[in-house]
DNA sequence: TTGACTTATTCCGATATAGGAATATATAAC
DNA sequence: GTTATATATTCCTATATCGGAATAAGTCAA
């Protein structure tokens, strides 16, 4: 069995560096899909393809104005990537505790 | 171009369900191979090759005791993610504000 | 309508999977 | 040594990609 569907769930969409990248530049603003491509220096063909990845996946949202289409992330889907990111900080935590108190000369 | 190797960073690492649930099971303590293939009802080889890849990209440690090898998430290699993450959090704030404050019906 | 502009889609080729089965390797027990 | 146990590796197949080029589709302007 190959991977997983890229447009199953937000994690493998975000697998990709140039979709963490469009996600970047689309956080602050909404954008258009040529101004995505000559700031990420991609083609217009991949971008249209990799906004469709992260538009099945709810990671960002679409708005036409005219001929042209505006994106912006919708960073609420992130927050589930962050949230199970999140149930091992303590354990982070403790390890740096750890090695901070080896540092120090305690047990 | 195909995706991205897996063993090329956390972020494809994590891409796949069943890394993610063998990083829960080790989360808290170090257990061999058998023992996640029983918990998780996967088969042996397959957990091997899944631990494989977490090994390469440095989200677990393995160490060997006798006949079996113990694994145990290393949760710092999950800050990297975590925080790209965390990039996003005022922008989906400000949009539950948004939402919240809309609910209530004020401006 | 015709043409310009913007974005989406299709077709292609190359490749990195993930699972299954079988096998190899390593260690312990007898 | 031989056997049993635990884990790693190899070989195979099917498939989901990603990029590039070409093309289609949608929208505006004259």
């Amino acid at each position: 069995m190959p991977r997983a569907s890229t447009t199953s769930d937000p994690f493998n969409a975000v697998a990709e560096p140039r979709r963490r990248h469009i996600l970047e530049f689309l956080a602050a603003e909404e954008r258009a899909v040529g101004d995505i491509a000559d700031a990420l220096e991609l083609n217009q063909p991949s971008v249209s393809k990799h906004l469709g990845v992260l538009l099945d996946v709810g990671l960002v949202n679409a708005r036409r104005d005219g001929r042209r289409t505006l994106y912006r992330t919708n960073a609420d889907g992130l927050r589930g990537i962050h949230e199970w990111t999140g149930l091992f900080e303590q354990y982070w935590r403790s390890q740096l505790r750890r090695i901070k108190s080896h540092a120090e000369g305690r047990k």
